[in-house]
RNA sequence: GGGCGCGUGGCCUAGCGGACAGGGCGAAAGGUUCCUAACCUUUCGAUCGCGGGUUCAAAUCCCGCCGCGCCCGCCA
């Protein structure tokens, strides 16, 4: 509703400017500050003033008179406040807004006929998740969640690198050392298993002497050259190292959960010639140039300083050049794609941004986010080789864990009577554990740096995801008390306590939630929004009762269905988040 | 050194050109015979890093400086 609402406004207002032949560039539609009655706001009367001569309370006064909402359905009226104009919703506005709410898919917006990919995580298959990756499943998947929400066909995917030289590391370390001389496992999983030879190896390359690392290194460089080639043998050998961890990176990954729709394996560039067949292309460019036998394009004509190298002297392909020939894959096979890349990969992106624009494709079809940093108190890193980091399944079983605490303590001075048994006590656990540990990442800006902090991210109160999930939880008992669903024409009419209104007018923006945070790759929009619709919907519940004798059929009735809007939109809000919505907790 | 990003009460965070800078944590005080108190109410607390500039209007835009992060590999 709130979008029509904008429309109209736009719409009331550009009529009213012509009539005076004022510029209509700039309406200054927005939304008024906390306290202001009013649903949006225009500080036109400003900008007109100057030309007008007039001061622009003036202006606003005159501007108000000459509005005419006559044919308006959503708007109720216009008034001017001072320098501002205030549009009021017209009852017709909250009517529809309650009845919208009804839809359990209410928030999603029509389907647009376009397909995006959405790539993310995409992290190296060297070991197990830790918290520091977590960033980039969590935005990813909320992004991907936000998009097919806001009507797109979307598709989830991990860009495996199963080439390159950390994986010829990998193996040459599995096939070289013993077990015997490795550390426990922490987990019986894949990925804690082979970590093992990965650091070990990383470890001996660092701290053997020269011989010793020149005679691992020609080990290394060989599987490299067969990867190239597309030696099959090669390719099985890497395999090998490569699934069993990946396996157990999904696994893990599973749990947020955080799912795909394909895994997309490096290799697959170069198997099916798609690799080569981008090199003769970029060496034709006319910036391309060689440099001490090798390959490199020169970017400084599109304000990038460094070159990026797509052939090394030995003649083999660099991680750059197969994601130039993944992301024409990606080009042809969809509509739009989005990548989720840590803030270290921005120049990369920006050069495999003007690669790709050069070989003449539609970069702006591309579009990449990229998060900053989750540190360790004291600054640390989280690093894989160096195994420094916590990992995901510890944090996730730790979130579980406390969450099962809590809500066993408040078992015994519970209030409502309903026999939660064990399989409940699990499921909250799991539901408030995991999206706490969701909402705490996702309802940050990505750019901003996060140090990661157990008491902040286990935080069950306040701005996390239970104090939204409870909201949840109330609507539902809310419902389940009055033992029925709302009638399908409820009566905004009878919604007159301002706490009802304040939660109509916050329903009704959330499709325009929706629509801002796909447009702007934003997720965090819509977890700031569920905060504010968890408050006013408490505000509410405080002030109305719904299912009492002491309110009349009509008021209970429409406040019946208010509730069963405000659980859709934040089941929805949730969900986009990817935050459990529980029905009881 | 150069490039990109970030800097909002003790801590975390929203806002990123318009009406008194919203929340939360924390601290203090209150609220449950009534739909779940993982809740609500009140109080405390901010030169929006610093200095200039643009504008009727700047946390928001521009310039300079300071601090922090990331990047500047024939690694990925």
């Amino acid at each position: 509703m709130y979008r029509a609402l904008r429309a109209e406004v736009a719409d009331v207002l550009e009529r009213a400017l012509e009539a005076q032949e004022l510029p209509t560039d700039d309406l200054g539609i927005e939304d008024p500050p906390g306290g202001v009655d009013a649903t949006l706001a225009s500080s036109v009367a400003f900008r007109l003033a100057g030309t007008l001569g007039e001061a622009p309370a003036a202006v606003a006064a005159q501007l108000s008179d000459e509005i005419d909402v006559s044919d308006a359905t959503y708007i109720g009226a216009v008034t001017n406040a001072g320098p501002y104009l205030n549009v009021h919703a017209s009852e017709t506005y909250y009517e529809e807004t309650l009845l919208a709410g009804l839809d359990p898919t209410y928030g999603t917006l029509p389907d647009r006929d376009e397909r995006v990919v959405v790539e993310h995580t995409s992290a190296n298959p060297t070991g197990p998740v830790h918290v520091g990756r977590a960033r980039n499943p969590i935005i990813g998947d909320a992004i991907a969640r936000v998009l097919s929400a806001a009507g797109y066909e979307v598709e989830r995917h991990y860009y495996v690198n199963d080439a390159g030289r950390q994986m010829a590391v990998f193996t040459w370390a599995y096939e070289t050392f013993e077990e015997d001389d490795l550390p426990a496992p922490d987990r019986a999983k894949p990925d804690y298993d082979l970590v093992r030879y990965y650091r070990a190896g990383n470890d001996y390359l660092e701290s053997e002497n020269e011989q010793k690392v020149a005679a691992a290194e020609t080990e290394i460089e060989a599987i490299m050259r067969g990867l190239e080639s597309g030696d099959e043998a090669t390719y099985r050998r890497v395999s090998q190292v490569v699934e069993p961890v990946l396996e157990g990176m999904r696994q893990t990954l599973e749990r947020l959960p955080a799912r795909f729709d394909e895994f997309v394996r490096e290799t697959r560039f170069m198997r099916d010639g798609s690799t080569e067949d981008l090199v003769q292309r970029l060496k034709a460019l006319p910036n391309a140039e060689q440099a001490d036998g090798a390959w490199q394009l020169d970017l400084a004509g599109r304000g990038i300083d460094k070159e990026l190298v797509f052939v090394r002297s030995d003649d083999t392909s660099l991680y750059p050049t197969r994601d130039i020939a993944h992301h024409e894959w990606k080009l042809r096979n969809f509509d739009r794609a989005i990548t989720v890349l840590g803030e270290d990969h921005e120049l990369q992106a920006r050069q495999l941004r003007a690669a790709l624009d050069q070989l003449g494709n539609d970069v702006s079809r591309l579009r990449a986010v990229h998060y900053s940093w989750v540190n360790l108190p004291g600054g640390e890193g989280m690093s894989t080789r160096r195994g420094t980091g916590i990992d995901l399944d510890d944090l996730l079983d730790e979130a579980i864990d406390r969450a099962r605490q809590e809500v066993e303590a408040r078992m015994d001075d519970r209030l409502r009577d309903d026999d939660l048994d064990e399989g409940d006590i699990d499921r909250i656990a799991h539901q408030v554990g995991i999206g706490a540990v969701r909402y705490d990442i996702v309802a940050k800006q990505a750019s901003k740096a996060i140090t990661f902090e157990w008491e902040r991210a286990l935080n069950f109160e306040a701005q996390s995801a239970p104090y939204l999930q409870y909201v949840h939880a109330r609507c539902s008992g809310i419902l389940t008390e009055a033992g029925r669903e709302p009638v399908g024409s409820p009566d905004a009419d009878a919604l007159t306590h301002p706490t009802e209104r304040e939660l109509l007018a916050v329903m009704a923006r959330f499709p325009a939630v929706i629509e801002e945070a796909a447009d702007d790759l934003a997720p965090h929009v819509v977890a700031t929004y569920c905060r504010e619709l968890a408050e006013t919907f408490n505000a509410f519940y405080r002030e109305c009762p719904v299912v009492s004798s002491e309110v009349s059929e009509d008021t209970g009735e429409a406040r019946l269905a208010l509730v069963s809007g405000a659980k859709h939109t934040m089941a929805n809000a949730l969900d986009v988040l990817g935050v459990e919505a529980p029905e009881s907790m």
